[in-house]
DNA sequence: ATTTGACCTGGAGTGCACTCCAGGTCGTAC
DNA sequence: GTACGACCTGGAGTGCACTCCAGGTCAAAT
């Protein structure tokens, strides 16, 4: 099957100035033509482009993305590279997942400070706030 | 306490660039100066930088947290508001943390695929790959 | 007294990842 | 045969979050 750029936008999800910038930039191969020399986007092209847009989610940089891309083109011989970038970005995404734990502790604690506070004031309404309530929350 | 503003860079894991840009763009309030004029930050200064290095964690824009920095100013009443921003990000944090999970299970994958290449290519060290063997790679 | 180093200011520059634009070419529908 | 919509190109523009720079001030050390 061969895809119109609309409909491979549509499949990828990027839109299709960004299929066109991803091509300029080296990070697609440039996709087949039709007689009117429109892009022909390939079942290949798009699983590639599916791919892409996973590593692209992990936060993978373009840049890095470019390098795996051409290591892709160069062959079998390539793989043990390819492997230690995807071996690298999974660690860097179980770190990332680490720290994003992390902050949801900190604004689950936040969370929990503004609800005791508004309990507070629900309690003592018209009452003033002891400053160090203020303080425990905004800090 | 008091901190130069080298030291507050170094407690906060923020660039000296970046203090005074966050003071600039209203992120933070002007800290007191010394005699000098030079800039004296207090431990209430250093705790707010490190709850929006944070939200810097989370992914949080600079547009937001500037939202909940002027929030903050403005006092007891805005903690509805405040606490509506933090609930908001805890959800796009857990949102993303799945997201991550996903992509790890992706990595997981490819990176296996990686494996069972190099395991094949040592038993039958020599002989051509099939051509399927690469695409389920390289797709 | 001068040198050093940390700090100050306003403003310009950077890198990233797109996104938009003007002006042009096709093939199909009316 | 012309109007339309989808596509094409090269290049410029955007928003974000910093980061760097030139030229200057000040207090302590030599």
């Amino acid at each position: 099957m061969s895809y119109s750029i609309a409909e491979a936008a549509r499949r990828s999800g990027l839109s299709i100035d960004t299929l066109r910038y991803y091509e300029r930039i080296k990070l697609v191969d440039p996709p087949a033509r039709d007689t009117a020399g429109r892009r022909a986007y390939s079942d290949n092209d798009l699983a590639w482009l599916g791919f892409l847009t996973k590593l692209r989610l992990t936060g993978m940089s373009i840049k890095r993305m470019r390098e795996y891309a051409s290591l892709r083109s160069r062959g079998t011989a390539s793989a043990g590279r390819r492997k230690a970038i995807l071996v690298e970005q999974r660690q860097a995404v179980a770190e990332r997942i680490a720290e994003l734990q992390g902050c949801l502790d900190i604004l689950d604690y936040k969370i929990d400070n503004y609800e005791q506070l508004e309990r507070r004031v629900l309690e003592i309404s018209g009452t003033t706030v002891p400053e160090n309530t203020m303080q425990e929350i905004s800090a």
